[in-house]
DNA sequence: TTTGACCTTGTAGTGTACTTTAGGGTTTAT
DNA sequence: ATAAACCCTAAAGTACACTACAAGGTCAAA
């Protein structure tokens, strides 16, 4: 009765129309057939799909890893356990971002610890330290001396 | 006597040439000087500035938001909380996206938690919860049932 | 019948932060 | 003198995930 064109699954699975031909471009759902007019004509189980690569993709998964997903999910071969080792590499990666995160956040803390914000920018703290400082293994920087840089400026700053 | 060209200072910085010139597109750092050869002649304080960007950086900051800071950093008229506001922003900036990620790994483990990792992929919960489910205000996928499709699951497995 | 909503293709643009390439000229060390 | 190491420009390429545009063809309702 009703076929399904691009327009109605991109609505069903909350995507728009450009999505999903590019998502069809990307190999990430097949190629459906078409009318005489050359409409894409999908099946029902595109919108589960649809909706399983927004879902992934919201987890932090990305089209490379999704596409990687879906070829389990229809690999009569594939084990539950490799969907699994996915999604736990994923586990570990997402953590390895949150510590990175933390330390970072850590860092800026002490930075603004570290300027007590009153008068101009000429003796900033903040700037010192980040012009000077050093990285750790990880890239990120790490400030040489920030509670002395404190001192420093408590000293120039709190004398009436 | 050693005139300070592009590759000094992009040692002295630790960054690549190409980066040093594209921060010079960029309006990261002041267009220097040239030789009659039309090579780049940098003064000492260029290395700082640099060594400003690369740590402003790595603790999240985009260039747009360091050269704004850059700018501040060089205005007269600014005043170091308004670095310090700059800073501020960037820490809530990163506590957002901790949150975000501590979000995602907590659903990632109920997930992970909802399969037992026997059989092939057919009947894998971690694929069914992906295809259902629904997203929370902020886009997040949030498995509908994860628990009992995990009970369902182990109807099925666990039949000896 | 004509208007508007829908569909088609291919190509180009977005944002971020570079990196690479092509095709040169210059300086320094041997 | 010549080769290596350095410098220059402009433009294109990279990765990611779309998004927009141009220039059409098709379908349903008033």
């Amino acid at each position: 009765m009703k076929p399904l064109t691009i327009g109605k699954v991109a609505k069903a699975a909350d995507l728009g129309i450009e999505t999903v031909r590019f998502y069809e471009k990307e190999g990430l759902i097949d190629p459906p057939k078409r009318t005489s007019a050359n409409y894409r004509i999908y099946p029902e189980r595109v919108v589960a799909r649809l909706r399983f690569i927004k879902h992934a993709k919201s987890l932090g998964f990305t089209l490379k890893e999704i596409r990687e997903l879906l070829s389990l999910s229809q690999n009569p071969q594939a084990q539950k356990s490799d969907v699994k080792a996915q999604l736990e590499a994923k586990i570990i990666d997402i953590r390895k971002k949150i510590s990175h995160l933390q330390k970072i956040q850590s860092i800026l803390e002490t930075l603004d610890d570290c300027c007590d914000g009153q008068g101009p920018t000429e003796e900033c703290p903040i700037i010192k330290a980040l012009e000077g400082g050093h990285e750790t293994a990880d890239g990120t920087f790490c400030p040489d001396d920030c509670s002395s840089a404190q001192k420093a400026s408590d000293k120039t700053t709190t004398v009436e």
